[in-house]
DNA sequence: GCGGAATCTATACAAACGTCAAGATTTTTT
DNA sequence: AAAAAATCTTGACGTTTGTATAGATTCCGC
């Protein structure tokens, strides 16, 4: 029997816990890895066992489906990521060095970690059909959308301009522009990260400085 | 032997060449049916052919393998709603009833059509794994860009204000704010649809009239 | 209406899938 | 050290998957 029942009778010692806890997040993490590498369409539990170093029926001792497991994955994935720019926030003094930061920040998350972005976007989309995703699913954007308004609450610190626009509309705007030069950056086009920099550069100068006159482009 | 190998060679009758064409669109027509049922990754060829009416066999005769046949699906998509907002754009004479044309049909689309769009989401995620989609999700994703773009440039027109941002960046917004609506939509959030016009609405506003006093929202 | 091409059905196949359970092995408790 | 509990392996199950092919059926020019 899995420690897990006999935890919700609170009758085990913490040690025992910690243990099943940690053995969880470490196959969620191979999950995570085979997830990010081939997508949800085309991940199996026996693909996920053979990146960890355990064989595929114990995925059944830790997990009760594939789903739970998917979703532990993508608890996983909320951890490591709503932090992400919470640094370059705390450093940054000015406009020019909170904007070169964030941009520069923005651009090195496109090029170092696509892989995990695009598993991100898979798994959203999966929750448009499978409703069992949706509340992590739906915690994560929050948690992102959070993560931005913080990144723009900064700003109008700095910058003693409030933030003209709603929280919701910030977070699409700036995950439109991710997701958009993600395709790009993966179908190989060289260009998209400076693309996607540009706009959002434009973005911040036009909710922070007022300027409307830039000129157009692709 | 299929008709398609022929027609390479141009010997065959237009007539032949036009029933193989309609009975490829005709089965196309049916897995468009079950991917935005059932999403990319639980259709199957099988599930397919059950919302046709032939047996799955056929599917090999008029597609070479599933690739083939989900792709010609997606061209169908794109033929169905590239053109969507090209009326309201051609009726309209006035700022604000344009305003009211297009975030009408912007939340009619998402009532309406909520199951053909979270496919979109779907496979434009597809494409971030299979490099066999990307060309064509690329090239509709360009499609609805000057859709977007048309819309925008017709308020130009009207409102006599060159649109300050460059296409990407508007469609990236728009994209942005109908993915987030989908999600919270059919989560059976029923301000959804109002939240995305709001922000619609505020984003139209920025660009063609220079208000940026808005209050928050969420 | 005959004959050949085009189209469709039916069935088969190997592979891969999620799930499960019996038992071997390791760890912990007594 | 023995007993008990927890953990892991192994192999199997019933489905479902994409693909392939042989043959039945329909269509169409002659």
């Amino acid at each position: 029997m899995a420690v897990a029942e006999v935890h919700s009778l609170g009758r085990i010692p913490r040690k025992r816990v910690d243990k099943f806890a940690e053995r969880r997040t470490e196959l969620a993490e191979a999950a995570f890895v085979t997830l990010a590498e081939l997508g949800y369409a085309r991940t199996s539990l026996r693909e996920i066992a053979q990146n960890s170093a355990f064989t595929h029926g114990v995925l059944h001792y830790y997990f009760t489906d594939k789903v739970d497991l998917i979703i532990c994955c993508v608890r996983l994935y909320k951890a490591r990521c709503v932090t992400r720019y919470d640094r370059i926030i705390a450093e940054a003094g000015s406009y020019d060095s909170l904007c070169d930061g964030f941009l520069d920040a923005l651009a090195a998350t496109m090029r170092d970690e696509a892989q995990l972005h695009r598993l991100w976007y898979d798994l959203r989309a999966q929750a448009l059909y499978e409703p069992g995703l949706r509340v992590d699913i739906l915690d994560i954007d929050h948690s992102l959308e959070a993560m931005i308004w913080r990144v723009l609450d900064r700003f109008a610190e700095v910058t003693g301009v409030a933030t003209p626009i709603p929280s919701a509309l910030a977070y699409a705007t700036f995950d439109g522009l991710f997701q958009q030069c993600l395709l790009q950056y993966l179908a190989g086009d060289d260009w998209a990260v400076t693309r996607m920099v540009a706009n959002a550069r434009l973005t911040l100068e036009a909710l922070y400085r007022g300027e409307t006159e830039t000129r157009r482009g692709s």
